[in-house]
DNA sequence: TTGTATGCGTTATCAT
DNA sequence: ATGATAACGCATACAA
């Protein structure tokens, strides 16, 4: 291994002092080609790299890194959240760290106190469903903060929503227009934000068409694709559910899963996933931008990282509807 | 805003010295009880929080932080990948930044760069398809390094692969037992190592079954899903295939869509699928244990980073055959 | 244009 | 047990 070569020793191997190695290195064109070269001759003789650490503490200076903490990084969802991430920031010089809280409320408090004691220039987080500890207990300075999918009340961070309610309306109202009247809601529990959102649009939906509301047609239990599958079944069965929409991608594969032995129903489920289109029909759906999503809050973190002092805002993404054929028959 | 307190500050508001308060928060015992209390007062009425950058840079001090570079985080494969190596990074104290070089061996490269800057302990890569530079370029001390799924010819590096020749030929050999004796090979590149390792498996199952090659039945231009199913399409009604083995997971989709205006054929594709359990009947896979890879590379890393001078070693981690069922007609 | 001296926030040495 | 002082690798006033 053998240690790493520093500044003052490029210095001493090119004959010049400190701080022309350190113009060198910077980019600064004030310096004479002569000694430029021999410079960095001993760069290469030497491997020097430059220890961007020791820059970093440096008034002024920064780690040029950005903090991000979301659920859990095996989940598409997020893993492509943070890949968005990760391209924007890197096109404004920055590296991602990134890290999964499992949803976990001390997990996630546990990193994001790790990440700012590492100096993180910016902090990207979705809340944990199993709420943290409240941000207004963290001493300031907090570096410029954005909050993910899930809002939260902190008065200087940025927030980056996806139009949940709305899309759900307009999943449900889809299915509606096609003749259904009585369209079964599956969903994982409404302690979970985006859950209730979504919920409310499809309540939305159906007053808008004047459809009456049946609990019987409502489950907001399925925490996985089995359960889902089970409430789709029970749904088609008791119910007299003449639609299905599913309120994420596990109860969509659930519906999926239930259609194989109990025929099949019109379905829109929220947030794509791979075998959607596999599928026979394809299954429509209602999705996020998920990559602008990432992209944005990326874009807004470090818009304040650079200086801006706008005041903060609230960004909620439309999402789309895209039909690939389940929402009829 | 404002700026962060040090640890100067909390020495100055807890009337001691700088060195003491330094070993309060490194943990140390030996310190007085009394000055133990004001201290901790001082840090949380001002909001102290630890520099680790600057931590670091001391001599014997590390970042705690580990780099990876893979081909791009947006694929399931590299996350769960990622997610593996975090968290058994974290579980040993350490962060990772990791970085998507889509591939490109000059992306590649400038990650690598960027990390080594950053003083990461230690490293973990998946080396690109397009080739990057030589590691025997970069000059040393190059921290501890693990190569992930393809190896390269690095003499200090650890190596973590999976079986793909033994996994293939596995899978092609269980098609073989089945009655089949025309199987289709669908694959991208063999410029891809995976893919000729896999190919190889491929080749061999067949020698090993006295069963004839033939040329015919082999396609190694299948880039994307639908470059397969075309393939697939076509080794079905021209070449007289009556089983399909994919090389990845894209050719395993391309078949599944080929399968939808074509009838079907049984079918064994390499690498696990989301939607794979949802096609009737389920698609059956030889598939790596990525978060085992994932694991173990961070392990071997770490160990290294503790001061392990154990000669470099590459570990085959074996592959699993699941079969679902679409292995039979 | 180049160099000297100082400081960033932390830990380590060595005295007290 | 505690503290003054130096050092880590780097950048920046300020001098030369």
């Amino acid at each position: 291994m053998g240690l790493n070569p520093t500044m003052n020793d490029v210095a001493r191997e090119a004959n010049v002092a400190l701080k022309t190695v350190s113009r060198f290195v910077n980019g600064e064109t004030n310096i004479n080609p002569i000694l430029a070269a021999r410079i960095a001759d001993a760069i290469s003789t030497l491997g020097y790299r430059r220890n961007l650490a020791a820059a970093s503490i440096r008034p002024g200076w920064t780690s040029k890194t950005l903090g991000l903490v979301i659920g859990d990084l095996a989940n598409p969802y997020y893993s492509v959240l943070t890949r968005a991430i990760e391209s924007y920031a890197r096109s404004r010089g920055y590296l991602v760290i990134s890290a999964s809280s499992d949803e976990n409320g001390v997990q996630h408090d546990l990193l994001v106190d790790r990440l700012l004691e590492q100096r993180i220039d910016g902090l990207i987080v979705v809340p944990p469903t199993e709420a943290g500890r409240d941000w207004s207990t963290i001493p300031p300075p907090i570096p410029p903060l954005v909050l993910l999918d899930r809002p939260l009340d902190v008065p200087a961070a940025d927030v980056v929503i996806a139009d949940n309610t709305g899309g759900a309306r307009e999943g449900v109202a889809e299915l509606v227009r096609n003749g259904c009247r009585r369209v079964a809601w599956i969903s994982d529990s409404p302690s979970i934000y985006t859950v209730r959102e979504r919920y409310a649009g499809y309540r939305q939906a159906l007053e808008e068409s004047g459809i009456p509301f049946d609990e019987s047609l409502v489950t907001t239990t399925a925490h996985t694709s089995e359960d889902a599958a089970a409430a789709v079944a029970n749904a088609m069965r008791s119910s007299g559910a003449d639609a299905i929409f599913a309120g994420n991608n596990r109860a969509s594969v659930g519906a999926l899963l239930a259609f194989r032995d109990n025929g099949r129903l019109p379905l829109i489920g929220f947030d794509d996933f791979e075998a959607a289109q596999l599928s026979t029909p394809a299954v429509s759906v209602v999705s996020p931008d998920i990559p602008e999503m990432g992209r944005l809050s990326a874009e807004l973190v470090l818009d304040r990282v650079a200086g801006s002092t706008r005041p903060p805002v609230t960004h909620m993404l439309p999402t789309k509807l895209t039909l690939r054929g389940s929402e009829r028959v």
